[in-house]
DNA sequence: TGACTGACTTGCATAAAGCAAGTGACTACA
DNA sequence: TGTAGTCACTTGCTTTATGCAAGTCAGTCA
């Protein structure tokens, strides 16, 4: 919950949480089932480290995302959406559409599925 | 169009028109029927003058919007929304969603327009 | 003539983004 | 042991973007 509102319209309201470059970027990649810090960053758009922590500290207090030890020996963490993270999934949806639509060059999500795979095969 | 895309996905090429705190407020106000600088700069977010010039610059070498002269003596323009910026719509009414779910405060559709109709009458 | 409006522009301060390098805990290998 | 490597970050510094106030300029209205 960033400290004040420009106005009570929920559009602008929305855009005080994800109005940047960065932090849908982060949630698209949770959608996707990218858990760690590592994973983040590792995405092609190579987000610069530091936003990435700061990313991930704003979108935990703002209640979008929770952190989770997963292990010790090495500590290890993974970040999860919580619902009103995942809420945001029909407005990562209308954003993929129109970049399809309206931007050449970019993925439909059959050729995402398909790079994906791959990703994983190579692993 | 931006000159360089990040990667070649949907949702990154989107953030790279619209990821920031004012461009898709822009974008509402044509949506809500607004047309004229004067319109876009009286909304309650207050965008600072200098922005809102830039952006609406922006948005028309994107071809998000288009600029008419509507009348000279004295020469007055108004922009409108082409129908590559018509097909933001999904993304404003997702984000419209997300943010009347999960943020306090946030005026509901119907409210808004109550709020036109009143603005209407006082003109 | 003088105040006013619409559509901007300019100048400057503050905040955010971007880049490279560094840190500290731990593992795996020779 | 010692060296290299991974993960999850920090730190320092430069560049770009945002925010604020004021100014500009054509034209209108009284």
């Amino acid at each position: 919950m960033p400290d004040h509102k420009r106005s009570p319209c929920p559009v602008a309201c929305t855009l005080d949480f994800l109005g940047d470059k960065w932090t849908l970027l982060v949630v698209r990649d949770l959608v996707m089932g990218k858990k760690t810090y590592s994973e983040f960053a590792q995405s092609p758009e190579s987000i610069p480290t530091n936003i990435l922590a700061e990313r991930l500290k704003r979108l935990e207090a703002y209640g979008i995302i929770t952190k989770q030890q997963y292990q010790d020996n090495p500590v290890r963490y993974e970040y999860m959406l919580t619902d009103k993270g995942a809420g945001l999934r029909p407005v990562l949806l209308a954003m993929m559409k129109w970049g399809n639509e309206y931007i050449d060059g970019t993925l439909r999500p059959d050729e995402i599925q398909r790079m994906k795979e791959q990703y994983k095969n190579s692993k």
